[in-house]
DNA sequence: ACCGTGACGGCGA
DNA sequence: TTCGCCGCCACGG
């Protein structure tokens, strides 16, 4: 039973708003939906039902570290989502950190 | 209705 | 500069 909550879906429909070749934070995500608490957020993109349809690929950790993929904070999926966001044009850091100026603020 | 957990963030030591 | 702790909102059991 998918429970989507308002405020899930707000979170994605947010997410829709990020082009391809640009990442975001949970932080910034959270700013934009007035909420004080990334990890709701990141809450909200661990249970997304909409897999391909919402980039949550596209969404990072505030210090541009990975984050988390598909359930899993790391693992085969992260590498996954690092390989998914190279596709898009991001470019990674030798950290596996993406570069600051492909980070997307919601303006 | 209550408590514990979490794909996080920021500040302090 | 790196590691650790507390705080935040929302959700699941």
């Amino acid at each position: 039973m998918t429970t989507i909550t308002g405020f899930q879906q707000r979170v994605y429909k947010l997410l829709q708003k990020v082009p391809k070749g640009k990442v975001t934070t949970y932080a910034i995500l959270a700013k934009a939906l007035n909420c004080g608490s990334s990890q709701a957020v990141g809450g909200a993109l661990k249970r997304n039902p909409f897999a391909p349809e919402v980039p949550c690929h596209r969404v990072v950790k505030s210090d541009r570290s990975l984050g988390g993929f598909y359930g899993q904070i790391e693992g085969p999926q992260i590498e996954n989502k690092k390989a998914l966001l190279l596709a898009e044009g991001v470019k990674f850091d030798a950290d596996n950190k993406v570069m600051a100026n492909c980070l997307w603020q919601f303006k």
